[in-house]
DNA sequence: AGAAGGAATGACAACGCTGTCATTTGACTC
DNA sequence: GAGTCAAATGACAGCGTTGTCATTCCTTCT
């Protein structure tokens, strides 16, 4: 059948183990050797069988990816990211959608690692913020990356890849103040994701930096779905003074916003402004399309496998003292037609 | 650390290859050694180690879901279904996204299933309706099966489950019709999807059973978008004669269908009625809701899975003559307030 | 009671790789 | 040129399971 590190070992005249350390780039090969290696590698079309390896080695290359699902477009994006990272170094990746409101989540991932046998874990919000679930993964060992909303890390903490939700929000938030408008919503999603807060103190950082006043009545608290947005600019839209322009937590808030308004005769972008968040399909299939922040969400899963495998590497290697930097992702502003005043 | 099957031989007072009986359900075992074997099994939690099954055993307990991605939310609900019967059968999920466009597909395919060792792959359209990838998998000798659209399955074919859209797209075109409307319009996804070919004859033949004319007018071809339903609708409602009402060949081309109406001040459902097809949350999130058939996605794919893990079992056993039928699932009609005339 | 034969169980090699430790190689010193 | 020492390489056990084949146990028959 398939070639086999022994077959590779002959035909390139060395001993497996000298295969063995080509093939997990252990550095200590001579060049030469490693040219041959390489060739008889190359020729055989070997691949290294993955259940040899895991059930000789230390560890298992194998990464899993744990998430609730708050949106099928989020999850494709990431599971795309993870694994191309995943591809790049070997690993193989086990998705596990759950439910994280569940009572024995807890049992179910450390279950599952168990079973599977997991090198490392992925998580993404909500479970990336969920404490009773990371200090179960910590207490069993369990090493994991984590992706969240925030701009800096705990010192020494467990690796993480931050997106700055702040930040972008601050800046759809100019972009509106800026187009003129000082009376303007906010439509939360879920009020104990860390994105939300982020988003939320963003909004209220930049009306609080340009000198406008700050209306409780005009902030709707919601869930991260098109009703809470059709529901929002309802009751924004009957107050006694209406704001000219809502910032809705994500696209998905803001379509629903966005539908509602129309339903009202309320003419987006001219009497009314719309930015949304994430930058998902929603935003771009409304009319007008909607003005809103870029994540790169595949990047972001990319980056926070890798600072993963780095950090399983690590480990590996023993030097496991100075933790992994997280990596700060700034989602981008993108301008569209629902906030366009001109 | 873990029990090993060792550790389980020796608490029950057996040998290693009796434990092994036991875990693969061979069924020589006596009722009262079995016993005390599961016995052993549950006090110790023992879960058998997957990389040393794979190692020793003949096959891998390893699927593979290849697909291209059309559509982020069936996607997910696949997996869903998938890992729901891999979970329940001690298989593991690997999965692929990948272009089907893309020109060394097949490679792309047999080089995972090679280096995976895979013991099965499961197939969604479109690339379960690309004869190239499936005589490439044929001539390998690699297992699979198919959901693809269709009432009858090939005899002595390869397993495949099947999704009748041509009935379900007739009920919805009789809905239409028994709600008085006469004048019947039909936007097309992707023209070489089996689902688009069937979902048009079931729209046709209810035209046809109800003598009612084929206007090849108002049949607009386009692709599975949001922005194809925006577009299509505008072509129709600038015919000299408009339809009443316009089924669409999925959710998201009937959103988009939905939106252009309303831009256009078409009233839906009073003046235009406008239909469905997937029961996406698409399909919930417009108002009003649309009219839609339910495919129960996961349902499917849990039923994929279990044939194709029933297929690997027969070819284990030998008994490989008898081919597995194929199921059928006929999506459902919802109806819901954009057809709703009352 | 003893023989025959199928059912139940066990002993052991093998799967393809990595970890450990021993051995060889080669560069450098005096 | 012998001695030293690190770098490079190799021999071999062992990871946890399954497959093969041998052995033991029981049941049934004479």
């Amino acid at each position: 059948m398939s070639a086999t590190i022994k077959s590779v070992a002959e035909h390139a005249g060395v001993s497996i183990k000298t295969v063995s350390r080509v093939i997990n780039n252990e550095g200590t090969v001579k060049p030469d050797t490693l040219a041959k290696v390489q060739a008889a590698i190359d020729e055989l079309n070997y691949k290294p069988n993955k259940a040899a390896r895991d059930l000789a080695g230390r560890d298992n290359f194998v990464l899993g990816y744990v998430y609730d699902n708050p949106n099928a477009y989020y999850i494709i994006d990431m599971q795309k990211g993870i694994l191309n990272e995943c591809r790049a170094n070997g690993y193989e990746l086990l998705i596990h959608p759950c439910d994280a409101s569940s009572r024995d989540i807890i049992q179910e991932i450390l279950g599952m690692v168990d079973s599977a046998r997991l090198a490392g874990l992925i998580l993404s919000p909500p479970l990336s913020e969920m404490p009773e679930v990371l200090s179960a993964l910590d207490e069993k060992g369990v090493r994991y990356v984590r992706i969240l909303s925030g701009s800096e890390a705990l010192e020494n903490g467990p690796p993480c890849v931050l997106v700055n939700d702040f930040q972008a929000a601050y800046q759809i938030t100019e972009h509106l103040i800026q187009q003129g408008h000082r009376d303007i919503g906010f439509i939360a999603g879920e009020k104990q994701h860390n994105s939300t807060i982020e988003r939320q103190k963003g909004f209220a950082a930049a009306l609080a930096a340009h000198d406008l006043p700050q209306h409780p009545e005009f902030v709707i608290e919601g869930t991260y779905s098109f009703g809470t947005g059709v529901e929002s600019i309802e009751k924004l839209l009957t107050l006694p003074n209406t704001p000219t322009a809502v910032f809705a937590c994500n696209d998905e808030i803001a379509a629903g916003a966005l539908f509602g308004a129309r339903m009202r005769g309320v003419d987006v972008p001219a009497t009314l402004a719309i930015a949304g968040f994430e930058n998902s399909p929603f935003s771009r299939q409304t009319f007008p399309p909607l003005t809103t922040a870029s994540q790169p969400t595949d990047k972001i899963a990319q980056r926070a496998t890798s600072t993963l495998i780095q950090s399983l590497k690590a480990r590996k290697l023993g030097n496991d003292k100075q933790p992994i930097p997280a990596h700060v992702f700034v989602p981008e502003l993108v301008v569209r037609e629902s906030t366009n005043r001109s």
